[in-house]
RNA sequence: UGGGCUAUGGCCAAGUGGUUAAGGCAUCGGACUUUGACUCCGAGAUCGUUAGUUCAACUCUAACUAGCCCAGCCA
């Protein structure tokens, strides 16, 4: 799948053709402070497919410039991740793999005079900062001598201070309306181990100032971020420029990807998990890719979702279906289309004689190379229980009901009789005469049955269980607290029945269950204790 | 009240001065159907508003309106 036209795809065409870079050279940063979700999945596929559509390249680099926030345990996951959308990066870097060249540029910009260490606290800062409207006041550390900067900011980084005791900044505009540029802080003291360089350090760069340092020397041409940095590239810009940087990378901003009925924020995930909401950042419900993954979700399926999404300067919220949409797209020539039973209801053929029957099945129709099955057809099957109502409700239903004949599905027209109840008045079972005229493949076209509906026979039908899963949020709008919205159905656990072909099912493997939608088998499944989650519905036009 | 960004059908999104304004999702019709699935047909916008520039504007300009972002020693 081609990524379509977009305005970052039209600015690297232009590039190329006036000659302004060489090739396309871009880079994935995440922090490693969380697990990678479907939004990130945005940014993931536009920088690898851009570059890929290039013939250039794309480095994963680990953002890892603030210790105390950084865990090398999101490395290996976001590591994962990206592989599993079937990425390889150029190059895995980390920014701390700069330390030694970005403090040297830190010196380089204060011997130019453009730099300084500043005295201040971390409140007086903000309170000479100014405010959106009023502009800031200059530090009296700002012009210190060159010496002075130099000999403490090397006292800084000998772990001389305490923490937040000193701040190295640069020298730009306390009056610009733009706050980034009044006089922002680029190094700072943390005295804690970093996940990579241990204790070598005791300063670390921000954001700011490291990630244009970082994108020049790994020669990335075109640094993609998100619209909250439009603010930001001027100081991006200044940087690459103040430092001399012989290669210059430039800084385009796209809008993130929202979807309805998902919150994607780390600190509502982080709740999740951590109130035992869910299962764990890998949950069904949850999502992140590896939720997804779990799910069931094909990371094709998450390629083509993001490719057909676009790509804008505005943050969009997309509509739920979409995803739904490529994952069933994705699937349904691919997938194996068996017969399940989600809540049986017991179907007795009175006049079907005591034996079992083979049906010889293709897997998929539409996909002949996926093969055939044997499935069993018997006295006694099981169906879906909303396949039946007493009486036909109106002209529209298509299943079963009393006095009325229904095909199941490549066997025979069956006619239910009668209803056997419970004591509590619920459907025990139901008693029904097939016509043997009506085998499937026999020809049969002498009456047109009211629908057609699937069965599982029922000595040979396997128990399984199903986790049928819904938003875990319900109501969208509301300003309430996210953990008073959750969805009490989010995930309901039903048992049912399987035809046998589908008894030695490997982990993660996907299914359509004709009229019940697209299940993976659960990584918990096993034989004997077959668990499936459904990944999506099938679309109904039926209510 | 400062600065920045954005505004194309319900949701995304192409479109870069002259096209009947792509496409996808959703919706509504209809065909087909041993999945109310799939597939196939068909239906819908004059482009936030108002002025302007131009022979010609969704595309350029201005104003207005609305939404989002920015006052971390977070990224």
């Amino acid at each position: 799948m081609e990524i379509q036209s977009n305005f970052i795809k039209t600015i690297m065409e232009e590039d190329i053709k006036n000659k302004k870079v060489d090739g396309i050279i871009t880079r994935f940063p995440p922090e490693p402070n969380a697990y990678l979700h479907i939004g990130h999945a945005r940014a993931i596929v536009t920088n690898f497919e851009l570059a890929r559509q290039f013939d250039g390249y794309t480095n994963l680099r680990f953002d890892d410039t603030n210790p105390v926030k950084e865990d090398s345990s999101f490395v290996d996951a976001i590591k994962e991740d990206i592989k599993w959308l079937g990425y390889t990066p150029n190059n895995i870097l980390f920014g701390s793999d700069y330390f030694e060249q970005t403090y040297e540029l830190a010196v380089r910009l204060i011997q130019k005079g453009v730099a300084y260490v500043c005295d201040l606290s971390q409140e007086q800062v903000s309170s000479y900062r100014g405010t959106l409207t009023e502009p800031g006041k200059e530090s009296p550390y700002r012009n210190r001598s060159v010496e002075e900067n130099l000999l403490l900011f090397k006292q800084m980084r000998d772990g001389k201070f305490k923490d937040g005791e000193k701040t190295l900044r640069a020298k730009i505009d306390m009056s610009s309306p733009n706050i980034n540029l009044r006089d922002p802080v680029i190094y700072r003291i943390i005295h804690i181990t970093h996940h990579n360089t241990g204790d070598k350090w005791c300063i670390y760069p921000m954001y700011d100032f490291a990630h244009p340092l970082q994108d020049s020397i790994e020669g990335v041409t075109h640094s993609l971020c998100s619209l909250e940095y439009v603010d930001h590239r001027v100081l991006y810009d200044w940087f690459v420029e103040q430092c001399e940087m012989p290669h210059i990378p430039h800084q385009y901003e796209f809008g993130r990807l929202n979807i309805t009925n998902t919150i994607m924020s780390k600190r509502y995930l982080k709740q999740l998990v951590e109130k035992g909401v869910v299962k764990g950042y890998d949950d069904p419900r949850m999502p992140t890719l590896a939720g997804l993954r779990r799910r069931g979700y094909t990371s094709d399926s998450i390629k083509s979702f993001i490719l057909s999404t676009g790509l804008s300067r505005i943050n969009s919220t997309v509509s739920s279906e979409m995803l739904e949409n490529s994952l069933r797209n994705d699937l349904v020539g691919k997938t194996k289309r068996v017969y399940a039973i989600l809540d049986p209801i017991k179907l007795i053929i009175t006049n079907y004689p005591d034996q079992t029957e083979a049906i010889d099945l293709e897997y998929n129709p539409e996909n002949l190379e996926l093969g055939s099955r044997i499935l069993p057809f018997g006295k006694e099957v099981y169906i879906e229980r909303t396949d039946f109502i007493e009486e036909k409700p109106n002209k529209h239903w298509k299943r079963l009901s009393l006095g009325i004949e229904v095909r199941l599905m490549h066997a025979y027209f069956i006619k239910c009789n009668e209803v056997i109840y419970n004591e509590d008045g619920s459907i025990k079972e139901l008693l029904a005469t097939y016509d043997v005229l009506t085998k499937s493949g026999s020809g049969f076209n002498e009456r047109k049955p009211n629908g057609n509906i699937h069965f599982v026979e029922a000595k040979t039908a396997l128990p399984a269980t199903f986790n049928l899963f819904e938003p875990l949020m319900v109501d969208s709008d509301s300003d309430r607290d996210m953990m008073e919205r959750l969805n009490p159905n989010s995930w309901k656990t039903v048992q049912g029945f399987i035809e046998p072909s589908v008894g030695n099912t490997f982990k993660g493997e996907r299914f359509q269950f004709v009229r019940e939608g697209y299940f993976a088998t659960d990584y918990d499944s096993k034989e004997g204790n077959l668990i499936f989650n459904r990944i999506v519905e099938l679309k109904s036009s039926y209510n």
